[in-house]
DNA sequence: ATCTTGTTTAACAAACTTGTCAAGGCAAAG
DNA sequence: CTTTGCCTTGACAAGTTTGTTAAACAAGAT
């Protein structure tokens, strides 16, 4: 027989694991409660996904995916000036953020199992790139990379706590574009570009 | 009768309780754990510190109080230049991180419980000082205080895991000064100073 | 010496969580 | 219709972990 077209359900699975893990991270997250979100039983979750720690893997997997995305982007338009492309690496990788607020909580919480997959996958590809980038600019290429994703992740890494400064939903995106072209600007600057 | 001197195990409690708690965070953190290496019966520490939060509040009392220290100086020396006083502020908060690496780490994957306490004793603490400030510059002076926590809390928080680029120990004391001289650079830059 | 108060221990229970199992259901193939 | 293979379920077991309890212990007060 063939593999019956039954992706509601896994999907279902993988959903509500991923809204799971993501607000409590791994530890704090029930495999009966994503069963419960999912609208199935935990014996099901166990039939699809064997361990609780398989199920987050393939969480981690499609997070990381995303991330890579952002990464590749560096080799994208490779002779496009270099303030253009930075821009567009900034950008891009706020964007990700604002369209997943809760990742970077998530990535620094769950850094133990991310690191050694973040490794493998992101920072082998991010090499190359490095290396091409050291060339035009004086700073230490990695460190500029490492700033760039500091700035970019701290106000979602402190903003669900603070409430960004208090500031309510309403202006929200404006005050998340604002704050993309602050970024932007910050490093530009740091590079006398 | 008076309490007995026996300060010694309940300092070892908090002690141990302290290593445990930043090294795996509350949810892998085990009483039984800590009682093990304050050298006690697990029971004992529950005669100390009756649950695992009251322990755990301790604790977090202790490390918010390091911030606070920091923060206070903020007020210090009011009438110093404005260079001079973000200098002795982004210095006291990186070399209070270097004598404590793993606070960034832990305030973050506990800031679910942090924010409130924080809230309510550090950010009333630095109001007056930030509205004074916010005289002095130009930008946002909060956002001007989130980067400065940012840029310091950065390499600690992504240090543990990418061993700072491959750079091993020996270096290691040099590589945080030449950070810490950087960050301090790159802020004051960024408001003209 | 005995009482009292704070300390310490071993054993225990209670709750929670992950993961398994045996049995039934359902739909397509034969 | 029956077989076959995936899907689904309820009940359950096994392990962990927190927190309690009753009883013993040490030492100063009376």
């Amino acid at each position: 027989m063939e593999p019956k077209e039954n992706r509601t359900t896994e999907e279902a699975i993988l959903e509500a694991a991923e809204a799971e893990f993501i607000e409590k991270g791994f530890d704090q997250a029930r495999t009966v409660s994503i069963a419960q979100r999912a609208g199935v039983t935990n014996a099901l979750l166990h039939y699809y996904f064997r361990t609780k720690e398989q199920l987050f893997d393939k969480i981690l997997d499609r997070k990381i995916g995303l991330i890579e995305e952002v990464v590749t982007s560096l080799f994208a338009d490779p002779d496009l000036p270099l303030k253009e492309r930075l821009t567009r690496v900034i950008s891009r990788h706020f964007d990700l953020l604002v369209a997943n607020p809760g990742l970077p909580r998530f990535l620094m919480g769950e850094m133990h199992r991310v690191a050694p997959l973040m490794k493998e996958r992101v920072l082998s590809k991010m090499l190359p790139a490095l290396m091409s980038l050291q060339k035009e600019i004086d700073m230490d290429a990695t460190h500029l990379l490492l700033d760039i994703l500091s700035q970019n992740m701290f106000p979602f890494l402190v903003g669900p706590a603070l409430e960004l400064s208090g500031v309510a939903s309403e202006g929200m995106d404006t005050l998340l574009e604002q704050i993309k072209q602050e970024n932007i600007t910050i490093i530009l600057k740091r590079l006398g570009l």
